[in-house]
DNA sequence: ATAATCTAACTAACTGGTTAATTAATGCGA
DNA sequence: TCGCATTAATTAACCAGTTAGTTAGATTAT
């Protein structure tokens, strides 16, 4: 009737995957921002250019589209992780690669650490029976490679006697940390914490506190002195 | 009229600082658990055994609410370990000491990271004018010394050479971020991490991993071997 | 009585989710 | 190759439940 093709797609079928992404992805936004209580399906919606209903459609309601959010994140993650992890390297090299890829992935990133943080709070109070299934389906297998790894080192006397139970979390907590509460750190030095040169600073500070943290005594390999 | 002195009190309930106190903290339960959007006012006053419209008496909205609850949180915290920095210890008993009692402290008040990680994801949102107070008058100062302490045993050659800017906050990741992720920890090694026995545990890989990483070679005083 | 403390009941605004209608592509019989 | 039913994709408008915040008054101590 008014426009012939000015615009791409009226009423219907435009690109049904076209609009699922852009649903999906403005979830991933918003869900990162809000957290899951203060997220709202309207604010959604309307990132994606799309209506409302069209939310549920796709989805079968606000915790499917979540969990739906979840299982991209972790997805993603995992994924790139499990490739360092998969490589033939020594001990040390692949703990560093392994470091790296999870780093990398983050700083490339930064909505992520946060709806992971999200899950974690709503975990501890009540029902997360999201969580549950993440932690099976993509947390298990990849704390058991990494603790294969330590326990190998440890065998080649390469690395310090620690328990894996404790040494991983203390890991993560470094890699993840510090980007989730980048803003305090903007607020307390004054600085542009997602810079590329604080990144890159940052990313040789944490190879240089796990290898410090982990390796008998030898010195660390590439990234260090920050 | 109706009943004399059925009800030990009806209408005021004599101890106003009771009430306030009894409001605060319900609040600190409430947000805590369901973050600053999932928290919801009606839940407080009904945990607090009062009206809600009390809440409006003591606080002026939910903001103001949650900002007092911000401050008991994050007093309690930096008074606390105010107290370890103001030691004369030498710089590596003192830092020790201040990990020690950052860690005690979160582990005998388990809620209160968890204030702490959903203010932080707040405040990489939008506006956050609660937090830069915060850092400011909590954070700033306690920052500054424990850098002191790690510019000192620089100096004196105790301890490796770091970035202050980056090493606390990889040592803070180390305390505080296993506790709001217990609940993964849970899943995946199916143990309690609450418990008095797991927590000790804990305190002693905290203490080993964060002077494996600072430390220039000696050996680790006491707490070690997780 | 006066001020401080407290409550029952209410409201205005918001939010997740639904419904019924609309648009365009597709398949198919004639 | 034209008409027409079917179906996928999409929307405007709506609804019922919830929630932060208010109001007008009650109770108590001084």
């Amino acid at each position: 009737m008014k426009t012939i093709l000015s615009k791409p797609r009226l009423g219907s079928r435009g690109r049904p995957e076209e609009s699922r992404a852009a649903i999906l992805q403005a979830a991933v936004r918003e869900f990162s921002r809000e957290g899951i209580a203060g997220a709202r399906t309207d604010a959604i919606a309307r990132a994606a250019r799309v209506n409302k209903a069209l939310l549920y459609y796709y989805f079968k309601d606000k915790d499917t589209l979540y969990s739906a959010v979840l299982d991209q994140v972790f997805g993603g993650l995992t994924e790139s992780i499990q490739a360092a992890l998969s490589t033939d390297l020594p001990p040390r090299e692949k703990l560093l690669a392994y470091v790296g890829a999870h780093f990398d992935y983050i700083a490339g990133h930064p909505l992520y650490p946060r709806i992971v943080q999200g899950e974690m709070m709503r975990a501890a109070r009540g029902r997360a029976p999201q969580l549950e299934r993440i932690v099976k389906q993509y947390f298990v297998p990849l704390f058991r490679k990494v603790a294969a790894v330590i326990e190998e080192g440890q065998a080649t006397e390469e690395f310090r006697s620690v328990d894996p139970l404790h040494f991983v979390p203390s890991m993560i907590a470094v890699i993840v940390f510090p980007f989730t509460n980048a803003p305090v750190l903007r607020m307390i030095a004054g600085i542009d914490p997602f810079s590329p040169e604080r990144i890159a600073a940052r990313r040789a500070a944490v190879l240089d506190f796990i290898s410090a943290a982990l390796f008998r005594k030898g010195d660390n390999p590439k990234g260090a002195r920050a």
